[in-house]
DNA sequence: AACCAATGTTGGTCCCACCAACATAGCCGA
DNA sequence: TCGGCTATGTTGGTGGGACCAACATTGGTT
């Protein structure tokens, strides 16, 4: 009778108490989870189109540059990323006549609907990615998690 | 006196309060420190290595696929990442015997030693990533974290 | 006018995660 | 015993997120 070798995939010791082994792997998890969510209702938008019509309905239009540093996204990824929402008709990019280097971006009626659209997605996936959780621990969760964001 | 034109990264209120935003943002945090170390200390090495590194010393001696489910790693990157390892000495590869499709991986004495280099780095990079918390939030995180994680 | 800084764009890199296909080798049931 | 299935290691590829370098254009400063 041989062994099965078919070890289960446990954790090496060394890595199930590091913090960053923890956020690693939750992370991991919460990727595919997102993935899947924007796979299946996405309509072929991803993580950084999310944050950019978030930031966009929250702050109002604002110039590429503006919108790359509140959400934390580079200036060329907003770029391409930009140019896949204005695609897509979420978008509207013109040249600020102010300061003709400036492009100032603006979400349409459409880009703030789809932004709902993926809010009730992401929302939903928030619920799954914290069902280990009770409504306690969740509320701790989020706590320590945003002291170990900021900044 | 013109306008800075230079907000400050804040965050979309609809991002902020999600968890999915929060491990990602963490997750972010703890790549770069991780990162930073690995430049300065790892040897050319990559967190993929650490974990096979890891999964070896405790584990023993083992085949490719075995590690790989162990660490949850695939096989592809399973194999690349052994040769680089291979390369530097830290491991070996060899037939199994008894099963020639196996390749039997051994860490080496280099690689047990680098281990322990790696893990000094490591643990200061936790000291780094948890700095924000005090002891007993530390403690709270890891609990959560596990919780978040399993399987 | 000369210099420097900001902007948007192009075109890369890197790491992690994942998938498909393939040759080889072992296993098991008919 | 043979045929088919599975496991293994390897190659090669995809995709997302995060970054970086360089460049032309434009503004602002001195």
């Amino acid at each position: 009778m041989p062994l099965p070798h078919r070890p289960s995939p446990r954790t090496p010791a060394r890595l199930q108490d590091r913090a960053t082994w923890l956020v690693s792997r939750a992370h991991a998890r919460s990727f595919r989870l997102l993935n899947a969510g924007f796979e299946a209702h996405g309509g072929g938008l991803r993580g950084y189109h999310y944050r950019l019509l978030a930031a966009l309905e929250e702050w109002g239009p604002s110039s590429q540059a503006d919108v790359g540093r509140t959400t934390g996204i580079d200036r060329s990824d907003v770029t391409a990323a930009l140019t896949e929402l204005e695609a897509q008709g979420l978008v509207e990019r013109s040249v600020d006549p102010a300061n003709k280097r400036r492009k100032i971006v603006t979400l349409t009626d459409a880009g703030a609907t789809r932004l709902l659209d993926l809010d009730a997605v992401i929302d939903g996936i928030q619920r799954e990615f914290l069902a280990p959780l009770t409504a306690e621990q969740r509320e701790q969760f989020l706590g320590l998690m945003s002291l170990l964001v900021e900044e």
